[in-house]
DNA sequence: ACCTGAACACCGTTCAAGT
DNA sequence: ACCTGAACACCGTTCAAGT
């Protein structure tokens, strides 16, 4: 069981989610693809439990120090090594927190993520709904990240400038009339970061949370 | 075209994105699967333009009455619009902004999204990832509201209400010492509304926009 | 210029059969 | 209890051939 889902993390990391087929998976760990289904009962659970076994590998950031004065801090360190996770596995955007049942290591994490809500004058109801705010800022905006990434680019046959060049120059050529927010924002979108995009959501998100916890 | 658009959203309503195949499409024109072909060069483009072709029917609330005085106002109607036509069609969600190229449609609704923040003394650069964070929460939101539908409740073999209390039944027996966080949300989480959750996270980032813009 | 559908190389999933 | 791999019913995509 582990080794199938280790093989299946390596598969993903390699080349993606469609890289991963019981045919990819049975050949790498030498076996028949009908194994596979022993261990597990179709391929939505196969990515679950895929998914699961790579959040298990995401640092706690508050392991160290459990906590700081300042829960909005703690809540953006745990938001920040999420997103950090699920930049450098694209995969997991899709899958993350889809079925706690088989996802432990997700449940530990939404738990982690969730406990400095709990130093915040709240009710149980706005801690619940500033956390599903958070993951979804995070997942949002990794999410829009992995997708964003086209095959040319992937290939290194275009880099990421000159592919965001391209929609900046065709959005350029937009009558300004019409769309003068386009307008405004081109040269922003053309040399954009998207770690920059991420940290600027995630703190509006982090203030308008400070605000209605009327702390400093 | 229009009626190959016509028919590929039609199925994706009826039946949600693993029922848009080239087979079915061209079964339900009356063609050949190889004349979808000559209108679409791949999936993907098949899909941008049909989540395109949806988009054009969001109704832009600001047609009536172009503006209000407080472009945060407005900025909240746009991103309700979008959720709204989200929540009726989930699969819109993966491709929606994937590919401005061919979805005029979308860049249409992102420019209108954006121009109340000209309103808002903010930098481009604030503007820009303003409204990467509104769409985000849009999106983010949106996207786990159609993931989180199991098949059992769309057999209507099992309802929603029961489908969330299975999740907190198992979390509520959780040990309170170790989770602490999802004991204190788990009746929150077994009674909630997703357009509720949606609205508290916008309502978030609208308020960090505000304080940022220093408006009101 | 537009349409056709057989053919190809893949999928996920099942299952009788093995150890 | 665990493994095997041929077989089934599907996919997206191509292409020689038609009008």
């Amino acid at each position: 069981m582990e080794a199938v889902l280790g093989a299946a993390v390596a598969l993903l990391d390699e080349a993606g989610a469609p890289a991963l087929t019981f045919r990819a998976l049975a050949a790498r760990l030498g076996t028949g693809v009908g194994t596979i289904y022993w261990y597990v009962s179709n391929k939505d659970e196969l990515l679950d439990r895929a998914t699961d076994h790579a959040i298990g590998g995401v640092p706690a950031p508050a392991e160290g120090q459990p906590q700081s004065d300042d829960p909005i801090a703690d809540l953006r360190a745990m938001a920040i090594a999420l997103f950090d996770a699920i930049v450098d596995r694209p995969w997991l955007s899709a899958y993350f927190m889809r079925n706690t049942d088989v996802q432990g290591n997700s449940l530990r994490l939404y738990e982690k993520l969730g406990q400095p809500t709990l130093r915040l004058d709240l009710t149980p109801r706005q801690r619940f709904h500033a956390v599903s705010a958070i993951t979804s800022v995070v997942v949002g905006t990794a999410a829009d990240l992995g997708a964003e990434i086209p095959p040319e680019i992937l290939d290194g046959t275009m880099d990421r400038d000159a592919y965001l060049a391209r929609f900046a120059e065709q959005w350029r050529s937009l009558d300004s009339a019409e769309f003068p927010f386009v307008q405004e924002i081109v040269d922003e979108f053309a040399g954009h970061d998207d770690r920059d995009q991420f940290l600027a959501a995630l703190e509006l998100t982090l203030s308008g949370l400070r605000l209605q916890a009327g702390t400093g």
